[in-house]
DNA sequence: CCTGTGGAATGATATGTATCAAGTCTGCGT
DNA sequence: ACGCAGACTTGATACATATCATTCCACAGG
């Protein structure tokens, strides 16, 4: 019973990530792309002195499906992924997350639950802007509510239009497709051609929506007909046209 | 070439609906359920002023994909559903609307095209807000945009959800819990048990993902169970524990 | 009344994918 | 360097579901 709760200290303070120097947002890279930079000044000065920028090792888990958010993340430097966790423990990956992105923001806004898990795919640092502040900034500010809409907008069309996909195409298409998601959201290496996450090809077919052996076997396939390359955990795309076809994109 | 003109007159017609008189918002039976109920009152006066209210028949159309948005639309009376047409045709359903609903939002916010097709599924009296005056209220009235957040919120959790089920569930869970949601949201009749609305056998494949044909052997396979009874388009829910049971809802 | 039409139902069959079962490889800690 | 666990790969097989074909049925229009 001792070592039980002690183990759930040790993983509590993993959970929390080390909390490092915070940098201030003026100075974010990412200021022009995320949401935060129609905020007015004010606010954004607000959430600079409030929030606390923490660093997730690989792996790490930032928040859990079930549990009540108390605030919103806002990615400094890193790579995420959000997942819900099926009935049978199987998980299916929702969003890939980066830098500049927030998130959390839904069960925030719907005042539930989180609905899916956030971990990460390779060490990150995280910024924490607490509830309440968050909230009644986004009482004041406008164009700040208003990005927070289009932000929600767009989500909620990609997540119809993967519906519709996972409804309608082969595993083989909605492969492909996957694969040019992945190099829209993270890009690539300098080389021009390799996907700059590294991905488990368990975390592939979570994200296509498919067993892990159906993908291995189709990602096979592509790399037997050129239009990729594997080496591991990278995946270079060589035949970009031939993979957009083979993703059969029409909307 | 001068018929092809006059047909698409006579569509553009149609597609219009046809204008009634206007009800006043402050006394339609929805304004407690519905987005606006939020809105602060002077802006509510504003929105009554400016709607245009229209009635459509079953199997109208109210807005194509792909088209351009002008305004929002909010269900005064009647059912609607929202499709995405798949690459090969086939339709995909993602949302039902009813009264007090609003639609179209979604495209307005992003600035986008119309990715899905409003269709009425039986005759309905519809909403129309302009485009502006909408969303200049949505700029001054904070109440308004935070319940369109909650609304947003609610709705990408309910679709990454429906993706999850889609990836992992087999068509019979998901069958039955389509009849569960079409109850939840339409609700039923007198009797306690018929569904208030009627859909074609192919509506309901496309609400769940699936060929008609598998949609019309579970449906019989149900009635078999004793879960449903089926008389024409009507659909009972004898046995709601046993449907529960069948849809596997853990989340 | 007949007849045509579209939806519904059912059967036969094909096929894509999941699942199970070995193997192989790889990175990592000792 | 070794060995071990976990990830990856490949093959064999089962199964759910799509597809195709046919029949049935209700209903509207001539």
């Amino acid at each position: 019973m001792l070592w039980l709760r002690s183990c759930k200290l040790v993983l509590l303070q993993i959970d929390m990530g080390s909390t490092i120097q915070n940098p201030a947002c003026q100075h974010c890279k990412d200021r022009f792309s995320s949401v935060f930079c129609k905020a007015e000044q004010c606010n954004l000065e607000q959430i600079d002195q409030a929030k606390v920028c923490s660093v997730y090792k690989k792996g790490q888990v930032i928040f859990h499906e079930g549990a009540y958010p108390f605030g919103v993340y806002c990615i400094n430097d890193g790579k995420i992924k959000l997942s819900h966790s099926g009935d049978d423990g199987r998980e299916q990956i929702i969003r890939l997350v980066k830098a500049g992105d927030i998130m959390g923001y839904k069960a925030l806004l719907s005042n539930e639950r989180y609905t899916a898990t956030a971990t990460a795919l390779e060490d990150s640092s995280i910024c924490f802007v607490p509830k309440d502040l968050f909230m009644s900034i986004l009482q004041k500010d406008a164009s700040l509510s208003f990005e927070m809409m289009r932000i929600l907008s767009s989500e909620l069309r990609k997540a119809e239009l993967k519906i519709t996909h996972l409804a309608q195409k082969p595993v083989r298409e909605r492969l492909a497709e996957t694969l040019l998601f992945i190099k829209e959201t993270y890009g690539v290496e300098e080389d021009g051609h390799t996907l700059s996450v590294r991905l488990s090809r368990e975390e592939i077919a979570n994200l296509v929506g498919t067993a892990t052996e159906s993908a291995i076997r189709l990602l096979s396939e592509f790399k037997k007909d050129g239009m990729i390359e594997l080496e591991g955990k990278k995946i270079r795309l060589l035949d970009l046209q031939q993979i957009v076809k083979t993703a059969n994109l029409q909307d």
